[in-house]
DNA sequence: CGCGTGATTGAAACCCTTCAAGTTTAGTGG
DNA sequence: CCACTAAACTTGAAGGGTTTCAATCACGCG
């Protein structure tokens, strides 16, 4: 798991091996089943979640009870509150999807980091921005796609996803509801376009 | 406009006017008309701009001419393109609502200015990760919330931008249609529930 | 085998959009 | 400062994309 943490790390930044060994102490591994929630609304989390195997997600709960999907989390994804950094508890669950396994880093693990390591600052400055830049089309995408323009990125942006999400988790993240995009579906499939 | 944005600072960090004075030389100021465009899809941008009076808008034009808006920024807000970060050009528009004076801080100030004043590099990373956490509420309101329940979320998080802003970019940023809106607040209106 | 979860399908209902007036407001020039 | 025009807002009626509700089907797992 370190490894594969270690490899990720190096596909955007130079780092040597000692100085990996340096800021790996505060990381705990740990694995989880499937549907296990590692966090609730109304609570609060030092901790961010980098996925090495298995799938996370994180959603509210609203008033009518529905599902609202804000985030998958797939393997070299993280996954964490933002709301604890600002001392407010959370609004959304996170859980598993699939058995996962996942590194526990400290919330200020980068800030930290960063002292030992100063090309560290600049990767999790690049990892936030990358962050806001999906976000902004996805906002942009609830502002303005139809159901099947919603399912058509998806597909695009998350093929894999599509085949080990199921489709009712799909919708809620999404915007509509699984009937809807069951006949999406249907049409899509009419119109000769797979999967 | 360099004293409200040093202001600024210091609500959020410890900084001498040594420090900022050492960091405050690559950041020019510019005033702009009302409606004037800054930034184009297809351009590639190094600028952020911090809002010091006025008021900024980024947004889409989809297929079918409708506008949709990704984020206001009135005084002490920041507002740039996030994908020339990655080398690639911006998929928004960013213009004026109203005569703007405008901080134009470079793509990697940031991080430059961090060597200097390393407590900035945190600041970086709170604000980033603050604007993550708004993004995440937006999202999660686009998925869930009625037309009625977006607006009244709009003028409890922005009660100053409801007077400045016109009611269609209001819709536009809910994502509902200037007609929806307006007959939402007809209703407001009849339930005695005032602006 | 049977139960539960997920996916599909149909029909009706609904919220919101679209289109098309009107009305009000705001900005500009005489 | 008024007059005029364009833009913004309102209102109504019709239409459409999605949702809701309900029933059925498919599948995996104990």
């Amino acid at each position: 798991m370190f490894d594969q943490f270690k490899e990720y790390l190096r596909k955007k930044v130079t780092i040597t091996d000692e100085q990996f060994d340096l800021i790996s102490g505060d990381i705990k591994v740990k694995t989880f089943p499937k549907n296990q929630v590692v966090l609730s609304p109304g609570e609060m989390s030092t901790k961010t979640y980098f996925v090495t195997e298995g799938l996370m997600r994180c959603y509210s709960v609203d008033s009518k009870a529905k599902v609202n999907i804000i985030q998958f989390a797939p393997e070299n994804w993280w996954i964490g509150d933002r709301n604890s950094l600002f001392n407010e508890p959370t609004d959304f669950f996170i859980d598993t999807i699939e058995p996962t396994t996942a590194l526990i880093i400290p919330r200020n693990y980068f800030m930290e980091a960063g002292v030992h390591v100063p090309c560290l600052h600049a990767l999790n400055n690049t990892m936030l921005n990358n962050s806001i830049r999906f976000m902004q089309k996805r906002i942009n995408m609830l502002l303005s796609a139809t159901a099947e323009e919603r399912y058509l990125d998806f597909i695009k942006l998350y093929p894999n996803l599509t085949l080990r999400v199921p489709q009712w988790m799909i919708a809620s993240y999404l915007g509509i509801t699984p009937e809807s995009l069951s006949r999406v579906r249907k049409d899509l499939a009419h119109k000769h376009f797979k999967v």
